[in-house]
DNA sequence: GCCACTACTCAGCGCTACTATGTACTGGTA
DNA sequence: TACCAGTACATAGTAGCGCTGAGTAGTGGC
C-alpha cells in the first residue's frame, strides 16, 4: 500500500469499522473481505484483528462466540452504546477536516 | 486535542501544509499561526516544525533564510516540483478514502 | 497426504503527531 | 536595569496506529 494511505488510515480505518458495524455484526475475517471489496486491498489481516482487539479493550463493541462450518469459530462484533458514541464523535471530526480540506482542494488557502 | 483528531491528522497534515504553501511561500510561525486560525487551535508548534524538517528532508520543498523585523531569521520554505509531485498524489489518496467515507457516512455500507 | 480456504493471534517495526523544554532576538514597561 | 510578552526556530522523548511476517487450527477437496 502506498505510505500515504497507510499514515491517512491511522485514525480513520477504526471509523470506517464502526461504520461498517452499525446495525451489521460481524467478524474479522468478513470485516476485512469487505475492506478489500471496497478497494482497500491491502489492508493486512493483522490490522484489522488488532483494530478489533483494540475497540473491544475500549468497550466500544460487544462480543460473541460463534461456531463456523469452515474453520475455529468466529468472533463476532457488534457497536454497543459506546461505540456509537464514539462514531458519532468519529464523523464530527471526520467531517471537520473533509471541509477544511475540501476548501484547500478547491480554492486554494 | 482529541485523540481521534491526533490521529487523524496522521498522514493529512502533510498534506495541508503542502497545499497552503502552493504559490504561497511561508515560514513555520507563520504556517503554526494560520492553521490555528483555520480552528486547528492546538497544534502545537513543534509538531509543525518538525513536519517542515520532514518534507525539506525528503525534497519536497525549497527553502530560504531571511531576515526578521522582529526575532531570529525566518527560514521561508516554497514548494517544488517533487513537492507539487507528491501533494498531487496526497489528493489522489485523500480523494479515494474521501469518496469511501461519503458513502458509509449517507448510505451506511 | 497435501493444499487451499477459513479464522484468529502476536511480537516487533516504522511513521507521525504530541509533550515539554530550550535558545535567541526585539520592544515595551516598571 | 530588570523583566516580560511576542516572534521564531529546534529537539529529545513518548504514545498510538497500521504493517510485516510468522504461527496456530479447523474443514474439505484432489
Amino acid at each position: 500500500m502506498g505510505k500515504q494511505m497507510t499514515e491517512m488510515l491511522k485514525g480513520t480505518l477504526e471509523g470506517i469499522v464502526l461504520a461498517f458495524l452499525t446495525g451489521n455484526p460481524a467478524y474479522g475475517y468478513e470485516i476485512t473481505a469487505w475492506l478489500r471489496s471496497q478497494g482497500f486491498t491491502d489492508i493486512a489481516e493483522g490490522t484489522v484483528y488488532a483494530l478489533l482487539v483494540r475497540i473491544e479493550k475500549n468497550g466500544l463493541v460487544d462480543v460473541e462466540k460463534r461456531p463456523s462450518e469452515k474453520g475455529p469459530p468466529r468472533k463476532v462484533y457488534s457497536l454497543n452504546a459506546d461505540g456509537e458514541k464514539h462514531l458519532e464523535e468519529f464523523w464530527t471530526t471526520w467531517g471537520f477536516l473533509a471541509e477544511r480540506l475540501e476548501n484547500l482542494r478547491t480554492e486554494g488557502k
